[in-house]
DNA sequence: GTGATATATGTAAGCGCTTACATCAAGTTA
DNA sequence: TAACTTGATGTAAGCGCTTACATATATCAC
């Protein structure tokens, strides 16, 4: 096995120097330095990081946590923290917590005792103040798309409030007037959220919703299918519907589909994300897009910022806005 | 911080032993176990994983190398690796190669810095014998959906002849005489083989399929759409079209809608993988499904069993078969 | 009681690095 | 020229573990 002795045998120098041109190359002296370099490269020599890790007290790794990997949705965001991470030469050390609260916790553990220099993470299960007490001064932790209260500074999130405004202004736009929507689970704090803004600009114009027309839903296709049977049953009137997610929004789709309901002509449907389904569903399904790599890409130049302690890594804001990514599903009332 | 040597005085008892209770437990008297443990307890003590890797030269970790998180393709796969890992008290270390041959290069090399004692890999850019010098007793490397030459006893994957030919008995058996078909890039060896078992078996048949009705495309949507509209423009005929992946199906969808072709009574078609997009199509997508979560399951007990030389932890075959996941683009010619 | 065997624990030498500190040569100042 | 910088390099002490080996004690056959 090469080490850095051998190399430092072959070099003709010590150990220390050779450590010297891998991590403060300017305190060598040029000659030195290609000797060694000379040296490495023909020995093919490459650091041990855990011996490194020892000895320095860091990883040059940074750790993340999502519910799972086979979901576009995490993908997306686990892209964007790993590109951001790369140009910094730092590693990715991705877990998934299986969407339970003892996988978090299990994860968070398992990434500090892999020495990970800071952590950023996606939980739904923790509670704030859970996650609170694992923040640390030395190993900053980031948390990914959600607001962890005590912990702002650390949080990059989407803007869901307004995320729900804007859901409702488009609708109005529109010329809906009357409306249903399917949530996610309320103990996630984007449905309370995204709720929240949505009834308050229907608030605005005048508009109540029915309390029968807000169903609580969780996130998957059959959520969806099963909701929007439930409002059919309920024979209230509503032009309109805006889902949590897009693929409550396809469980949707299909569920008119069976009852003979056709998109938007008699129902109009506004989802949310912009998955990669929500292109191939017919009709193109109109959606309120969150730009999941970009909030995973400032998670993670957040997270390096922290750790470095080097505000000029991370500039911008933390707070993302929803855009609408606007498709076929949505009926322009006023065109009638 | 709280280490071996707080957690031994605290015990009263040398490092040695409580290394031991850590990891032979049977190897210490129960007493002694009994209040080491105690004291881990109460003082919250988690082993450095740096340090044990160092001295141990083993870090329980096995690596694992895909294009990108941000495709359910490498989600389920990636998913399945961790399931089967997790069991064994393994962790799972991804990196994504970002599609590039630097890519995968550098995440094999960054992986084994990290001292993974075993990879996980999935390649498209490398070559059978680049990949085969990575390949050593000491630090095994699993490939996966890929048979790598020259190193089939870490190849799991999919047998894509008979996947191929598995399409075109289908659509024989639905009446289909006349086809067409639209590959992945030759590079991969799973477009080749696929073409293969899908003519092959048609020339059982006598059926011949006119060079120009297969078109070598990219995986990608817009692919898809483009070779649809080279296939139309070029007015032969056919009845069905095997698409090698969901995606560029899809992709055939949007351009029969633009074109005006109903699916699947003017055109039937065939896709691969079933993606998640398959059930969300309209109709939905008829389509040759590989157990993508399977095949990564499958390629972490491998490297487990190589790893810990246990032939029974990975028991089946590193072979596996894909099978027809039917829906609504395929037309019966039969019934008319 | 003796010697052999088994079981439990301790001692201490690393694992491959980083880094504070020491050393030394060469340049600088007055 | 003596005293002091400065820059380049070496020495060696860890980092927090594991584990071969040594030691101590208990058990057993005879």
């Amino acid at each position: 096995m090469v080490t850095l002795a051998t190399v430092s045998k072959v070099a003709g120098v010590s150990t220390a120097t050779v450590s010297r041109v891998l991590n403060q190359p300017h305190k060598v002296d040029r000659n030195t330095r290609q000797v060694v370099e000379k040296a490495i490269e023909k020995l093919g020599y490459r650091p041990n990081q855990y011996a490194r890790g020892l000895a320095s007290k860091t990883s040059k790794t940074i750790g993340v946590i999502v519910n799972r990997f086979s979901s576009t949705y995490y993908g997306f965001m686990l892209d964007g923290v790993e590109e951001a991470l790369v140009e910094y030469g730092y590693k990715t050390l991705a877990e998934s917590s299986r969407e339970t609260a003892e996988g978090e916790n299990q994860a968070l553990l398992s990434l500090i005792d892999r020495q990970c220099d800071a952590l950023v993470i996606h939980t739904n299960k923790l509670t704030d103040i859970e996650l609170a007490q694992y923040q640390n001064k030395a190993r900053p932790i980031v948390f990914m798309n959600r607001k962890v209260q005590a912990c702002e500074n650390e949080s990059i999130y989407l803007d869901n409030k307004s995320a729900g405004q804007l859901a409702a202004s488009y609708l109005l736009q529109k010329g809906h007037t009357s409306f249903a929507m399917v949530t996610g689970p309320k103990s996630y704090h984007e449905s309370v959220s995204r709720t929240n803004g949505f009834i308050s600009t229907l608030k605005e114009h005048a508009i109540t919703i029915d309390k029968d027309c807000i169903i609580e839903s969780d996130f998957t296709v059959q959520g969806g299918y099963d909701s929007l049977c439930r409002l059919l049953k309920q024979q209230k009137h509503f032009t309109a519907i805006f889902f949590h997610n897009d693929e409550m929004a396809a469980g949707a789709y299909k569920a008119c589909r069976e009852h003979g309901i056709a998109i938007p002509s008699q129902i109009s449907i506004l989802g949310f994300d912009d998955a990669v389904i929500a292109s191939h569903l017919t009709p193109g399904l109109t959606t309120i897009e969150q730009p999941l790599a970009e909030i995973g890409r400032a998670s993670g130049l957040l997270a390096l910022s922290l750790l470095k302690n080097k505000p000029e890594i991370f500039q911008g804001s933390k707070l993302f806005t929803a855009t609408v990514k606007e498709r076929d599903s949505v009926k322009d009332i006023n065109r009638e």
